[in-house]
DNA sequence: ATTATAGTTCGCAAATACACGAACAATCTT
DNA sequence: AAGATTGTTCGTGTATTTGCGAACTATAAT
């Protein structure tokens, strides 16, 4: 018997939030939306981070569920995750409308 | 001379999706969403984590500009910040549907 | 079989984030 | 002035995040 602390929705939209929140992890989906897809030598040369710690980024934007890689020797190719974005997108978009509606005054 | 690495927006959406990083920021924001505002008091009841903790993030969720606190004694009362929003949820809507147009395909 | 190329993983250090209870501060009530 | 109430701040411990270079892995080219 677990108690839920948080509601699934509340889990989701922090984990994706969380993704979001580097400068460097914004910069990489940014980087993806204007050009589709993005070869991770290509990205190393344009954000101003190592190798290795772009990796990581990646790795967490990924796991996320934000992006997707491919390996097509020898280098990995990164887009944007259409499938889950749309998910994604209906889930902040509804949290941002939620927000923003005046429910009650004070 | 500051290098700059990232650009203003990059930097403020990542901040801004950073302080949504958690759950329980998260439900604090949908709780006031709820009732336009609410003490402190009754949120440490709904929202279960301890006292100190919850001032933590409300606190983080002050310093990103999403809610304000009024001191009224002997309670503080708490409220969606909607001067900032207006501003947070157009960078956030544009990013996100930014990220959603298909500029070119592979 | 070597060598070269492209990324990932490892190992480490420093900084932040998270959580809690105890101590403190500010205000109102008696 | 004391006491009660409401939150914040402090001190502490633990966990996670961020960053880097070195070492490693996988594939392709010689």
């Amino acid at each position: 018997m677990s108690k839920k602390k948080f509601t699934e929705e509340q889990i989701r939209l922090s984990r994706i939030a969380k993704a979001l929140g580097h400068p460097v992890r914004i910069a990489i989906l940014q980087l993806l939306a204007n050009q589709s897809c993005c070869y991770h030598g290509d990205m190393s040369e344009i954000i101003p981070v190592a190798k290795s710690t772009l990796s990581q980024h990646l790795n967490e934007l990924k796991e996320a569920g934000l992006i997707q890689g491919e390996f097509t020797p020898p280098m990995v190719k990164y887009c944007i995750n259409r499938e889950n974005w749309e998910n994604t997108r209906d889930l902040l978009g509804s949290f941002i409308e939620n927000i923003s509606e005046v429910k009650n005054y004070c």
